[in-house]
DNA sequence: CCTACCGATCGGTAGG
DNA sequence: CCTACCGATCGGTAGG
C-alpha cells in the first residue's frame, strides 16, 4: 500500500482521525505527525482545516445522492429501486466508515452556509428513499404505510453498519448488502403476489428474489 | 421551568453543549457563560471536564441496561419481551437525545478504563436484544435467522429516533415507539399462528396485537 | 462563588 | 517542505 504522495496520505490520515477523534479533537500537529510532515507542511495542501472537513464531507455526500439516483434510474419498479438503494447504501457506508462516521456527527463544525448545503443534501437523501416508499405503497406493494419512519429506519440502520462493520469479519459487504435488502423488504411489507401481479418493468433485477415464495 | 440549582444548571446546559458541540468543541468558559457564573464556579460541582463526561456516559448506560433488564423480566415469552425492549429502547431514545448523542458518539474521549466499561456496556445492551431474538427464533416464532444483525438493526434504529425526534413534532413518543414495534415484529419476521400455538405466556401485554391477524 | 493567573496547546503565518 | 514564531484559547488552580 505504497503513498502515491503526501497529499494522498494527508488525506487517509485525516478521514481516521476526524472519524476517530472528531474535527476538534484533531490538530494540524496530530495530523502533521500521522503522516510524518512538520505542521506548516499540510498547509502546502490546504488553506485551513475547515476545508479539510469540508472537503470530505463534500465528497461523501455527492456519493450518497449519486447512489440514489442511480437507484431512482434503474427501474420503473419501486421494488427494484428499493433493493439497489438499500444495497448501495449498505455497501457505500461499509466501505467508507470513516466518512459516514464525520459527515453524520462533525457537520457542525462547519460554517454557517455549509452546514446548510449538507443539512439540505441529507434532507434530499432521505426524501429520495422516502419517494420510493411512497410510490411502492401507492402502488401496493408495500403495505407499509408510514413510510417517512421507515424511510429514517432504513437510513440509520446503514448507518449502524458504518460504525460495526469490519473489512476483516465473518461476512462481506455484499453479504451483508444482501441481507440488509431483505430486511428492508420486510420492514417494508412487501407483498410479493402484489408485486409479481402487476410489476411495470418484469424481469427487472432482483424481481426473481423479490417475488419468489420465501424458503421456511 | 425553574432550575433548582447550580448544579442542575450545570448538567443541563453540559448535556446540550456536549452532545451539539462534542467533548472537546466545548470548553469550560462556553458551559459558564451558558450558565451565567464563571469558569471557576464549574469546579465546584465536578473535579474535572472528563467527570462530567464520565457522569453523562454512566448514568445513560446505566438507565438502558435496566431497560433491557426489565424487557427480559416482563415475560417468558420472546415477543413480549421485544415489545417492551423496543418500547423502551425508542421511548428512551426520543426524551434523551443529547445523552444518546453523547453516549454514542463522545466516549472515545474518556480515560482507557472508563472507556472499556462503556465499550462492554453497549456489548451487553446489543448481546441482551440478540438473546431475545435467539430465544424466539428457537421457539420458533421469529422467522428471520440473522439474528445479529437484527439486532444491531433495531439498535441503530432507535438511536436514529434519538437524531431526528422533536417532542413539539407530530407524534409523541409513545406513537412513534408503537411504530417501531410494529417496525421490529416485521423485521424479525413474526409468525403470528406459531405464537398463538404455543405461546408461553398467553396474555402477556401486547399478546393481542401480537397474534391478531393484520389490518389491510 | 469571584478575579487573576499558570503552562500548554491551538490554528495559522513569516521567511526561507 | 522546514524552523520559528504569532496571538488566542485551553483545562485547571491560587487565593480570597
Amino acid at each position: 500500500m505504497a503513498r502515491r504522495s503526501s497529499a494522498d496520505a494527508i488525506e487517509r490520515a485525516t478521514v481516521r482521525l476526524f472519524a476517530k477523534y472528531g474535527f476538534v479533537g484533531v490538530s494540524i500537529r496530530d495530523l502533521a505527525a500521522e503522516v510524518g510532515v512538520s505542521p506548516a507542511a499540510i498547509y502546502n495542501h490546504t488553506s485551513s482545516k475547515e476545508e479539510m472537513l469540508w472537503k470530505i464531507i463534500s465528497r461523501t455526500m455527492g456519493d450518497i445522492l449519486g447512489n440514489a439516483a442511480r437507484a431512482e434510474a434503474v427501474s420503473a419498479c419501486p421494488v427494484a429501486q428499493l433493493e439497489v438503494f438499500m444495497t448501495n447504501h449498505v455497501k457505500y457506508l461499509a466501505h467508507h466508515r470513516g466518512e459516514a462516521r464525520i459527515g453524520n456527527t462533525q457537520w457542525r463544525h462547519l460554517t454557517d452556509e455549509r452546514m446548510q448545503v449538507v443539512h439540505d443534501q441529507r434532507d434530499q437523501y432521505a426524501r429520495s428513499l422516502e419517494a420510493i416508499l411512497s410510490r411502492g405503497h401507492s402502488k401496493g406493494y408495500f403495505l407499509q404505510g408510514s413510510v417517512k419512519f421507515a424511510s429514517f429506519s432504513l437510513v440509520a440502520m446503514g448507518l449502524g453498519v458504518s460504525q460495526w462493520f469490519r473489512s476483516t469479519g465473518d461476512h462481506s459487504a455484499e453479504e451483508i448488502a444482501q441481507i440488509y435488502v431483505e430486511f428492508a423488504m420486510d420492514l417494508v411489507r412487501l407483498d410479493r403476489d402484489a408485486h409479481a401481479d402487476s410489476c411495470p418493468d418484469l424481469g427487472h433485477p432482483g424481481a426473481e428474489a423479490a417475488t419468489a415464495p420465501r424458503p421456511a
